[in-house]
DNA sequence: ATAATAGTGTCTATGAGACAGTATGCG
DNA sequence: CGCATACTGTCTCATAGACACTATTAT
């Protein structure tokens, strides 16, 4: 039982909508190793304080910045002996799903955007589990309800397509979309409507609650 | 950088069809904690041997049984205090598709076989394990190619049906069945056929070879 | 009225399931 | 020849996309 342990840590790739395309949040490392490139949030397991590495993932997020979001899922383990060259590392993966506004208000100044399709060269290898977890999600938009953890409480569902569109990357039929919404019950008509504009007010809706962390693994 | 770290272990559900249903791998645990109970098969993550945790997983599959499986990839990470007695414990499982041929031959008399409906109360949380790799496979091969990976090298058409059959509980169209697994070049005709019984021989198809880690992650 | 976006009715093409038919080996 | 299983042709129904049409607000 006295094996020298690899360091074990947690990292989140918080995914958000910003004008219309896939960000990630980033922070600059403000010390080595890769000092001033930019990473993705995470910390370490910590036994004494940690019931899981769920529960270690959401104390690193609502440290670094307040803010707890509402979805999350583990994405997978990244592992080695050169990926961090302090020590042979496991990063546990988490991806979460975050509303604009949610994130940009409790993170200011703290956080970096940046579009997943041109990221800068990131810390250890970073750069590779954005790019899993950006794949983790096109593939579920595909069959499953996540992208409405992306917008706000309430939307429209021409906002829900245009979320969809911007994740797939391409356009889809506006009645086949609708329908498809609807016989699922990804979301629940509310009696609100959108105002202001010179055309007619959309309808809102709100998403259906989902579980914080999912298990349903694809 | 000297907290202190939880254990790291790596644990593989080794999944193959035998007698008709999807039954697992396991082994009868000969010391505490947990000993007599049946347990997957896993071990320590050694840093100054494996090169990943996959690396690692092979590894120990390798040394207990001397097999290397032809399909595994990750599942997810199962983590606590409590989960092991003896420490903060990480296990990082796998789960892997066998045919029942290679499995038995290369582990006779190491494993156990359990059909996965019908599971006795396994060690740690294993059982908790075995289910969350039963609802990955069944979930993917809604829209995938895996069952292929439970088939030896060649097999037929039927038998590859009835493999579909037993891992999602029903009974599936013969011509529709066929008309997929044509269309997505899931499969290599050969030009062998089978012999004996007193019908029509079918023809022998094999599997379009896959990754051995997949990082397609639904 | 016009512009602009919301929302719907309907035609069509594509794919899945049902089912019965044909094919071909062995005894 | 007849049985058992392999394989296929075709009908039907459900679903997805295309697209045009109506609806409703502010200016």
């Amino acid at each position: 039982m006295d094996y020298p342990q690899p360091l074990v840590t947690v990292d989140a790739v918080l995914l958000t909508l910003r004008d219309g395309c896939l960000q990630v949040a980033l922070h600059r490392r403000p010390a080595e190793p890769f000092r001033d490139r930019l990473a993705l949030p995470g910390g370490v397991v910590h036994v004494d304080q940690d019931a899981s590495v769920e529960a270690a993932i959401l104390r690193v997020l609502l440290d670094k910045t307040g803010f707890r979001p509402r979805y999350i899922e583990q994405l997978g383990v990244f592992s080695g002996p050169d990926r961090d060259p302090r020590s042979w590392s496991v990063s546990i993966a988490f991806v979460a799903l975050v509303p604009e506004a949610a994130l940009t208000e409790a993170t200011e100044g703290i956080f970096h955007f940046h579009s997943v399709d041109a990221l800068p060269a990131l810390a250890f290898d970073h750069g590779t589990i954005v790019a899993a977890a950006v794949q983790r999600l096109r593939n579920k938009t595909r069959y499953s309800t996540l992208p409405t953890q992306l917008l706000p409480q309430r939307f429209t569902l021409s906002q829900l397509q245009a979320t969809y569109e911007a994740i797939v990357g391409h356009p889809l039929n506006k009645a086949a979309f609708r329908r498809k919404i609807e016989e699922e019950g990804v979301v629940v008509a509310t009696d609100a409507y959108t105002q202001g504009g010179a055309h007619r007010p959309a309808q809102l809706y709100e998403a259906r609650p989902v579980e914080l962390f999912d298990r349903t693994i694809a």
